[in-house]
DNA sequence: TAAAATTAAATCGTATACGATTTAATAGTA
DNA sequence: TACTATTAAATCGTATACGATTTAATTTTA
């Protein structure tokens, strides 16, 4: 066996350096590209993607702590505490600090936070009728994204 | 046919909402964990994934325009512009305008953005070894996206 | 050809992302 | 119990994204 680069290896490296066989490329673009599908709709409820996924988190758990909600979501606080704060302002939930221990900051939604979840309800529909996908392929692409995130 | 929104679709409606059985949240998560895994990587070539994704479509093909590669992308001139003069003070590329059609910034890299791409050689086989997901499945990921891409 | 329409970059404002650091509170331990 | 370590948010700096507008150049058309 010869251990020294060969010519076949660094055609290989070459090829996989094009856009078009990156994984990671199409992954970024088609998550934008879908996001930017939910922008004319979640206009209408005031709401940025991000703000969305947030919502959606809380409809499902409310009271929950800023560390816990960044688990569901990926996200840290250095993008949620402004984008919490953001909210806040605008009425749909509240920041308070938990008694128990203070570093805690829980997040509870206001009535009008969750009344919003009633104009949430067809969002999902809509962006569905946007994405011309079967109904297969769109469960095996979600299965094989979750490979991706419990990974 | 009763053409009122029954209970059932209520809770159709419900279940959509989920975290869970959202198609855009793991799309959006994946992608943004597999760029966590590139920046590690990418900071020993002083490159964002951004610019890194710039310099894979240069490589393939230079003096381009800003709109060209813009399209191939999926980025404005907004993102670009800046994301350019970034590269172009580190020396890896020159913007320059058409003189055929002063409409047209051309993008040509330089001698430095050439040879960053032996740098860049084995960054496609670094990444695959952090992702714990088989050839067939990412081949499948991949067709997916594409269809949502050329939707 | 002169005005109108189109096009390409650049610019601007807003909203993320995220690593790194800071601040404050709590937990662990010598 | 003091001291140390850990933890949770907040803060900060840098770099995107992207819609909307502006600027300048070119095309189209009346």
């Amino acid at each position: 066996m010869d251990n020294k680069i060969c010519e076949s290896d660094f055609n290989r490296n070459e090829k996989a350096l094009l856009l078009e066989n990156q994984l990671c490329f199409p992954l970024y673009s088609a998550s934008r590209k879908i996001i930017r599908l939910y922008t004319p709709i979640l206009d209408k409820l005031n709401l940025t993607y991000t703000q969305y996924i947030t919502m959606l988190a809380l409809w499902e758990k409310d009271g929950i702590g800023v560390k816990d909600l960044g688990s569901r979501l990926y996200l840290d606080s250095g993008t949620l505490t402004p984008l919490l704060k953001k909210l806040e302002s605008q009425g749909l939930l509240n920041r308070i600090r938990d008694v128990s221990d203070e570093r805690n900051v829980n997040v509870f939604l206001t009535d009008k936070g969750m009344k919003l979840k009633q104009q949430a309800l067809n969002v999902p529909a809509m962006i569905s009728s946007c994405i011309d996908m079967q109904i297969n392929d769109a469960i095996e692409l979600q299965r094989l994204l979750k490979i991706i995130l419990n990974d």
